[in-house]
DNA sequence: CCTAGATACATAGTATGCTATTCTATTTGT
DNA sequence: ACAAATAGAATAGCATACTATGTATCTAGG
């Protein structure tokens, strides 16, 4: 049973990702929150009001998805959007004052779902899944020369 | 720039299964397949037909999940399904002719975007990738006790 | 035999992600 | 100043995944 699969970094990539991304949608629920908000909460929280593209860049997604992920978290009341008074084409995305009182709880959800998937793991295994996962994204990131 | 995000596993295993994930549809993309068709096409090729329920068994997705995968599938003629006699409520999915041979090319496009995550680092990283990514996700696969 | 429960699959609704395209606004080069 | 290029954001269409629910069909107990 099994064959191959467990041996296929893709598929145990894959199948972990979804792990992680339920159980964090499970903790997040309650909040009212999902797991694609994280990177936006995050970013905003730490770095102030940006704008969308600037969001997209930080998250390492496309544009299109994160205008997406905006207006579920507008319809949410976790962000509200300031037209740029200067650039008629952009708008300054903010964390409601409801989401900025979210945040504490929002990273504690996050950091215990990280350090659960470790328990009983030597201590450094969090730093060396990390290293090893940026480097293979790494090497993946550029097309291949054809 | 850049936070603790790339500290935090969760946020690294979502970023680089998209990674994965996009490499292997852009590789797929001139056979007419798409990533997801993966594990069925292995596992009917490795063990024969299947009825949908152990396909979604052996590739750890939902059977609703794989119910709208085996219809793409269906719809562009990688797999066919056979009524079983005996059970009326069952189909037998079997891979197409034509699917069957593809199967050495997909393993080939398979083998080589794994292999080329792991483009110089050390013998043994993609072993131990799995490794940990195993135990993690089995860490995670037990909800909390409340 | 016939109903209660279990099993196999389908459907609905939603979230998250992608590419391709479009629209508008700003910037740049002549 | 104006046409062309660029930049920010929105939309369309699709794939992949989930939960919740519905619909057959099958199996067991009475």
């Amino acid at each position: 049973m099994g064959f191959e699969r467990y041996e296929s970094a893709g598929f145990m990539i894959n199948l972990s990702a979804r792990v992680f991304e339920r159980r964090m949608a499970e903790a997040l629920a309650p909040l009212g929150l999902s797991p694609a908000y994280l990177p936006v909460i995050f970013t905003l929280s730490a770095t102030g009001p940006a704008t969308q593209a600037e969001l997209a860049r930080s998250a390492e997604i496309e544009q299109p998805t994160m205008a997406l992920t905006l207006r579920r978290m507008e319809r949410d009341e976790i962000i509200y959007r300031v037209p740029d008074e200067t650039d008629g084409r952009r708008a300054i995305v903010h964390l409601t004052s409801r989401a900025e009182e979210l945040v504490p709880q929002v990273e504690s959800i996050a950091d215990d779902i990280n350090s659960r998937a470790f328990d009983g793991l030597p201590a450094g295994s969090s730093a060396q899944l990390i290293d090893l996962l940026t480097r293979a994204a790494a090497n993946l990131t550029q097309r291949p020369v054809e």
